[in-house]
DNA sequence: AACGGCAGCAACCGCCTGTTT
DNA sequence: GAAACAGGCGGTTGCTGCCGT
């Protein structure tokens, strides 16, 4: 027994919604709500499915969507929970008030992963990618990384939070240190950084106001200072190319 | 100006899960 | 307990506009 599809795909429309179609939708939920998809396009008029109405509704016409690029410290929440929960782009937009999760799964595809494979992290692991395919490594830090014994190379600041900034006080110092490194160490830096970014993100989602989500991003975007500058050294040290496209 | 390649994004598809009958 | 149903999710596709040649 199979099931039945979800509407007739013999008189259902397809494609692109016209600006009449979408009116009537919104009219139709604003007056009657949306409980009931599979209803939806009937009352309302509409020839097309109720997922595709429920889908136009929630990526597109919900009014308390946020349009445009993300802020940076919207891209780096996607990034740290998208490390955390995979491929979860629904868990991952309720973390973003005012972004659909086809919205972040399609900026994730076509920006982020980029830019993470530029900074030669892998965007599925957020591991490093192949040693080779950085043009420098953290590892030459040593493990002793947040003891930070080699002030040449890096600086170590403490912010409101407490949480230790890893910062090259320049680039030939740090490829310096990746010519002479003999390897196997950077996965313990990394590793450690990327613990001391779980440990914040597992705070904020413990904290987790109900609808405020602006203030999770400027929570959060104090607390992850640290590796948006992280992220601007591998931008800047690796492959002369910038973060930023 | 015309064309081809590419990137970005809206929308579709099929599967999964939870709820109801 | 099984079937039917509705909603939700993630992967994928295809259209559109931009950019370089």
């Amino acid at each position: 027994m199979g099931r039945q599809p979800c509407c007739d795909k013999l008189r259902v429309k397809k494609g692109s919604w016209s600006a009449e179609e979408d009116d009537k939708l919104i009219s139709f939920i604003l007056k009657n709500g949306n409980c009931c998809w599979r209803t939806v396009p009937k009352l309302a008029g509409l020839m097309r499915c109720g997922k595709s109405c429920r889908l136009r509704w929630t990526n597109y016409l919900r009014p308390d969507l946020k349009r445009g690029l993300l802020s940076p410290a919207e891209e780096q929440l996607v990034i740290d929970l998208h490390a955390r929960l995979g491929n979860r782009w629904s868990k991952i937009a309720s973390m973003l008030p005012g972004r659909t999760d086809n919205e972040i799964k399609n900026l994730w595809n076509t920006h982020i992963k980029k830019k993470l494979i530029k900074m030669g992290i892998d965007p599925v692991t957020h591991q490093p990618l192949h040693e080779r395919q950085l043009n420098f490594q953290l590892s030459s830090v040593t493990t002793t990384t947040t003891e930070s014994k080699s002030d040449e190379q890096l600086q170590a600041q403490g912010n409101e939070e407490g949480q230790v900034q890893l910062i090259f006080k320049n680039t030939s110092a740090a490829e310096e240190a990746s010519s002479s490194n003999t390897g196997g160490t950077e996965p313990i830096l990394t590793s450690c950084l990327w613990e001391d970014s779980m440990q914040l993100l597992d705070e904020l989602l413990l904290q987790v106001p109900s609808n405020d989500g602006d203030q999770i991003i400027s929570e959060f975007e104090g607390s992850c200072e640290w590796l948006l500058d992280f992220q601007d050294v591998l931008g800047d040290v690796g492959s002369g190319n910038s973060f930023d496209e």
